[in-house]
DNA sequence: GTCTATATTTTGATAGAC
DNA sequence: GTCTATCAAAATATAGAC
């Protein structure tokens, strides 16, 4: 059943993707809604809110995706390149809402701000656990593990900007890409003389 | 000699850099230069000009910044290991402009969007030149250039994002690990059966 | 070069009818 | 659940005095 609350989120995602959260006004989405600005309030209380909703089922979705990917994968180098595809993956088919919960955490109240980070926070620590046993089983050169987390993920991130589902390049002949680029980084050898954090 | 207009624009990249463009009021912005909003109109024409020049600036001296560094480098491994350096180096010491030349092209008009992104072309267009001409020596995997120069790019700014001048690793320390990461997913061997574009 | 004063527009949000 | 009408505040920008 598409409900107008869910019509007011998809249009909010398309508009916040591609005119940014604050160049985007309530009547704005009202109007491609077929509604009036005043209608919004009785779906949402605020524009902030819209903004919090959208970040908050991508985070728990993008989480639940990688959890999902990496169970039954015990192979250390294998559950880096589940994580690796499952990033990039998500990110490919869900371009706009990453963009967002990428992009506008200022727009947030202090508390929904903080309670962002705490999920972003969660789903870093994922990778952050899994390069940590990587360099323990001296797989992975052994260097700053939250440097290195925040590179893969930044990394990784570089697809969504460009990625044009209409291109001629699959979801998963980019993911392959990304995926052996940073398996060929992390690997040992790559980093003499640095040791572990 | 410290000039009103200097003093704006120092105060417009803290303010967009913590804020946001949009979220920015020229008030704001006079607030902290110490006169009144209307004043700022003698210095610039309007609040996107102050963004643009401050785009054109950054952009100007990053290209330059690069073209420097590169001067003088022959081998194909030495330059990619200098424009990496470079690129970190510029971003991590110019962290605020850097970022608001990657987050706030949507505030120009749209003549100087144009004009920032031709800049920005020409910068990526080194980065591709040198993976290309790896690719052709068979130093580095033959993939596809426009990905890579992205995606090293894009790894090369997570820098920027959690860098603290106050912090315990130095610029060139951080540096190094960008161009070891990047040299390894790059290198031949890491990517078979892809061929060159 | 900076000021005060103001024009114009638009914003997010609320009240109350239907 | 959507409407009309409206509020109060804030925005960018301009005019003209000093």
């Amino acid at each position: 059943m598409p409900s107008m609350k869910d019509k007011i989120n998809r249009v909010a995602i398309e508009l916040f993707y591609q005119k940014g959260y604050f160049a985007t006004s309530v009547s704005e989405i009202a109007g491609q809604c077929g509604i009036q600005k005043a209608s919004i309030y009785y779906h949402y209380p605020s524009k902030e809110n819209i903004l919090f909703h959208i970040q908050k089922v991508t985070m728990d979705e993008l989480t639940g995706y990688l959890r999902g990917n990496l169970d039954g994968q015990d192979d250390i180098e294998a559950r880096m390149r589940a994580a690796v595809h499952s990033h990039v993956r998500f990110h490919l088919n869900r371009q706009k809402e990453t963009f967002i919960a990428n992009s506008e955490l200022r727009g947030l109240t202090p508390a929904h701000y903080r309670e962002i980070v705490r999920k972003r926070d969660e789903y870093e620590q994922i990778f952050q656990q899994i390069i940590r046993e990587g360099c323990k089983a001296a797989v992975f050169a052994a260097v700053d593990v939250r440097i290195l987390s925040y590179a893969i993920l930044t990394l990784c991130n570089a697809g969504a900007i460009w990625y044009n589902p209409e291109g001629r390049m699959s979801v998963d002949a980019i993911a392959d890409i990304y995926e052996t680029f940073v398996l060929g980084g992390l690997k040992k050898g790559q980093f003499p003389g640095i040791t572990p954090e």
